[in-house]
DNA sequence: GCGACAG
DNA sequence: ATCTTGTCGC
């Protein structure tokens, strides 16, 4: 019995999600509040974190959130969490935040309590930060409930204040030359809402990057490219490798019954290296029913345009072999700060 | 009815 | 987001 998949939100549900939207845009900062962020080349930066959610087949609602934290500049991963979840909340466009924000905000919190000397600096999310329908994306959201700096790194325009994919936005792609390239994202309101980037030098599909918390968009563009071995910024790129490798090793392969070991939540290990499994500490037994906001499923369907995209994933596939190999990983490699 | 639709 | 093999290119 598979919880039951969540269903379309109500209007109501709709409104209190705008609500607690604009409640929280309150305490957004768009701007650079570090350091790091000052310095021409980052100098004082050392930790980047990425997150991402990966799903499971056909179902909607399990899933597994991975929390990673790079190096930097050497972008190698010091600390992995990964953990599946029951998703409560549709997808929808516009709400991303209330379906996968809770369980990024809860890694952050493990982070936080067992290794604070690893958390990052600065969050790469996957998703959209002001460039959003009222100005409120994910990485926003993560950014003001964790306080952390935060960066919305999107690989498609989400189409909104006027801005379109269209082939006048085509044609300012094919103009962007050289890895770093970047074009503004104007909305009809006149404001820059975010930049699309060419991220890596042969990379067709510009990402789509704007200000989550407590960054500037001049600086999470260069942040951004300077993260990218490939077309998705390392951070995100290891999150969803790892969180996707954690689904395939815990579920293993759908039709071969071989992989029936199926270890339940239970065998979530944490990260840190003593051998000795602290296991679960006691706050993911019982999620407080309240979550106020819920319900509702949808799913979408992939429209048959470009092919482009395949390509760059390709450039990946070809040489991410050099990482993408991991067994049952100690989590972190580095020794602690 | 048609188009849009971050992940 | 997820489903998947081969294929082309350096």
């Amino acid at each position: 019995m598979a919880h039951k998949a969540a269903q379309w939100p109500s209007e109501e549900t709709l409104l209190l999600w705008k609500r607690e939207q604009a409640r929280l845009k309150a305490r957004m900062v768009d701007r650079d509040t570090e350091a790091w962020q000052r310095d021409p080349t980052f100098s004082g930066l050392q930790r980047v974190g990425g997150v991402d959610v990966s799903f499971v087949n056909g179902d909607s609602d399990r899933a597994c959130a991975s929390l990673v934290v790079l190096s930097y500049p050497e972008l190698k991963v010091v600390y992995e969490d990964s953990h599946m979840v029951h998703l409560k909340a549709p997808y929808v466009s516009g709400f991303l935040a209330f379906r996968e924000v809770p369980f990024l905000v809860e890694l952050v919190q493990r982070l936080q309590e067992k290794e604070p000397g690893f958390m990052p600096q600065v969050l790469l999310v996957d998703g959209n930060g002001v460039l959003h329908q009222r100005g409120f994306g994910v990485a926003c959201h993560l950014g003001v409930l964790t306080d952390l700096p935060c960066v919305g790194v999107a690989k498609k325009l989400l189409q909104v204040d006027g801005l379109e994919n269209n082939s006048l936005h085509k044609e300012k792609i094919m103009l962007l030359q050289a890895g770093g390239d970047t074009f503004p994202l104007m909305g009809n309101s006149g404001t820059v809402l975010g930049m699309a980037l060419k991220s890596h030098e042969h990379s067709t599909n510009p990402l789509y990057v704007s200000v989550g918390h407590r960054v500037s968009l001049e600086v999470a563009v260069r942040l951004t490219h300077h993260c990218c071995r490939f077309r998705i910024p390392e951070p995100i790129r290891q999150a969803d490798i790892r969180s996707r490798d954690y689904i395939r090793r815990t579920l293993g392969h759908p039709g071969s019954p071989a992989q029936r070991q199926e270890r339940s939540q239970k065998e979530q290990r944490p990260k840190v290296c003593p051998k000795d499994g602290p296991g679960a500490p006691a706050d993911q037994g019982r999620p407080p029913e309240d979550y106020g906001r819920d319900s509702s499923t949808d799913l979408k369907d992939p429209q048959p345009g470009f092919q482009e995209q395949q390509k760059d994933q390709q450039l990946e596939r070809t040489e991410h072999h050099e990482d993408s190999d991991l067994p049952p990983p100690p989590t972190w490699v580095q020794s602690p700060p």
